[in-house]
DNA sequence: GCCGTTTTCGGCCCGACTGTTTTCAGTCG
């Protein structure tokens, strides 16, 4: 690999040869090794190319002798050994085939060496040629099953998953819904909406019924559900018209905290919490902790947490990130929370792309108990919406101060979003932007420059002490738009050096900085800003997706910058 | 292959579902 190569790609190679090996028929164990790594790789916020180089991999869980010594061999000849010996025996095409749904490694094995599929194709053909008969274990329904995830496509087992925010309103409706029926005991919603994840697959309810069967018939006639494929005493399957799946499950009360511990995983944070529980002699299950042949039920998660001999975590931190050696210590963060918020620090109005005027603006952030809105209009070449020129900003300037004159008691302060050019410059001159109280830097145009150069443009932003803030620093869009080509240790150091405060951007298509780039910027001492970047007043209350990323990044309230009244916040700029 | 509130060696989460091997291995979450 000539440049450097970055965290997702180290990964991608780990999994390929976890698979790999699994194809060889390795023992399990060494290949979820080397899945844990993969994981840990991926999810590390800080370089892991730079770690290999400072002889540093091995800090990464889950990361020892043996993978160091791979990753390092990766990075200096562009490939593992292993893996390139692997596949002089392994054909790579195996490992897509892996990807159908119910064929795992072994049926895979099975077809390669018993009728010498290869590849994707290869499988294609010997179904339709009715060779898979002759397989041992391949009956008619393998063969639809094949076919059905052949015709799908490549990308079959790859989902489009549904943003948080579409999920959240969705499951927030239903379970209201359901929490008012005569019969509900407790309704919750749990998995990866309830961790406030990016986006999720399906929504997960857990519920305690007096009456199992009107409580589902309930379910099937909620609005939003559109089809129900199974329905029963223990719960039912639907989908809504969106085509997300809903699992809901009915559960007795007394073991209600299980089944929603169990339920709101994420599959690593429990598997972890097993394999430290089976270690006190404690076996733990969605239907109870068994002790000695005894299962003890809980009625709440509290008591499941404390029965393990840890304080309650809570949902955004199951992601197996440190979270359960923290509880077990009682050293678990008291996590930012959306009343900490005094002030939003990003946002538009109709001076450039928003919907509502700076005075409709600061009534609705009053509204929401704010002390103070900084309303940042794109700046001159923003290129589209209307651009505000020096003239109109110095405009602005003025609106907003005859606003403050007749306002309440929140304050607004007159900010811009300045565009970083391609060569790290803003677009207003420092004059200007020394007439404003907060300015706001983003990238939004030339998103394909090198890494190097991209990251060198946005510190070089970050060097003008009139830049309080670098907005969504990277760029991305949840599934849609991956980040640009960014050192974000680099931009890190950078804002340390130079006291820029780095955004959580809260629009939940974007939530940037990312928990796992939040956290490390944080844990490197940088000040956090959760903003909702409002195009129109209904949408200040996005700050919930910003507070979710927060806390998934281990954020406190002193963390975040604009948990501060104004006056201590603008302290704590490099101005 | 990794790791240490039983361990530097000997373990490594738990249960449901599926298809088909009539007793369970493989796969999945």
């Amino acid at each position: 690999m000539s440049r450097t190569p970055k965290n997702a790609e180290i990964a991608d190679r780990f999994e390929e040869l976890a698979t790999l090996y699994e194809l060889d028929g390795a023992v399990v164990y060494r290949v979820v090794a080397y899945r844990t790594a993969a994981k840990a790789i991926r999810e590390s916020g800080v370089s892991v190319a730079e770690m290999s180089r400072q002889g540093r991999a091995e800090e990464l869980p889950g990361v020892g002798k043996t993978i160091a010594e791979k990753v390092s061999a990766l990075l200096d000849t562009g490939s593992i050994p292993a893996a390139d010996k692997l596949k002089l025996r392994i054909p790579v095409g195996l490992v897509e085939i892996t990807r159908i749904p119910g064929l795992g490694p072994k049926r895979v094995r099975q077809l390669h060496s018993e009728i010498g599929i290869e590849s994707l194709d290869d499988l294609r053909r010997a179904v339709e040629e009715g060779r898979l008969e002759d397989v041992p274990g391949f009956g008619a329904k393998a063969q639809e099953n094949v076919l059905a995830a052949l015709a799908e496509g490549a990308d079959a087992a790859q989902r489009p998953r549904t943003l948080l925010s579409k999920a959240l309103a969705l499951g927030e409706e239903m379970v209201e819904c359901l929490r008012a029926h005569p019969s509900a005991v407790r309704v919750e919603l749990a998995g990866s909406a309830r961790r406030r994840a990016d986006s999720c697959k399906d929504l997960d309810i857990v519920a305690a019924t007096e009456d199992a069967d009107a409580f589902v018939s309930a379910f099937r006639e909620l609005a939003a559900v559109d089809e129900v494929s199974a329905a029963g005493k223990a719960g039912a399957k639907a989908t809504t018209h969106q085509g997300l799946p809903v699992d809901l499950r009915i559960v007795p009360a007394e073991s209600f905290g299980n089944l929603l511990q169990h339920f709101t995983g994420s599959g690593r944070h429990n598997e972890a919490l097993r394999t430290a529980a089976v270690k006190r002699g404690l076996h733990v299950s969605e239907y109870g902790i068994a002790e000695d042949g005894t299962v003890h039920t809980c009625a709440g998660e509290e008591a499941v947490y404390a029965r393990l001999g840890m304080s309650w975590i809570p949902p955004e931190l199951r992601e197996d990130r440190g979270e359960l050696e923290a509880a077990r210590k009682g050293d678990l963060p008291a996590l930012v929370r959306i009343d900490d918020l005094r002030g939003d620090l990003h946002s538009h109005t109709v001076a450039s792309d928003g919907r509502n005027t700076v005075t409709e603006m600061a009534r609705a952030a009053a509204e929401r108990g704010l002390e103070y809105l900084a309303v940042t209009d794109h700046s001159a070449t923003h290129g589209f919406g209307n651009h505000v020129p020096p003239d109109e900003l110095r405009r602005q300037i003025e609106r907003v101060a005859k606003v403050n004159e007749s306002l309440g008691s929140l304050r607004v302060l007159a900010g811009t979003e300045t565009n970083i050019l391609p060569d790290g410059a803003v677009d207003y001159d420092d004059d200007l932007l020394a007439e404003l109280d907060w300015v706001v830097a983003s990238v939004h145009t030339s998103f394909r420059m090198s890494e190097p150069e991209m990251t060198k443009r946005i510190a070089a932003a970050m060097e003008n002490p009139l830049v309080d803030v670098i907005a969504h620093p990277t760029g991305r869009l949840i599934g849609r738009r991956d980040p640009y080509a960014i050192d974000m240790d680099g931009v890190i150091e950078a804002a340390v050096r130079t006291h820029t405060l780095l955004e959580i951007n809260a629009n939940p298509n974007r939530r940037d900085l990312s928990d796992i780039y939040a956290r490390e910027a944080a844990r490197a001492g940088v000040k956090i800003v959760i903003d909702s970047d409002a195009h129109g007043a209904e949408t200040l209350a996005n700050v919930r997706y910003g507070i979710a990323t927060a806390r998934r990044a281990w954020l406190t309230a002193d963390d975040v910058a604009n948990t501060r009244s104004w006056e201590d916040l603008r302290a704590l700029r490099g101005r």
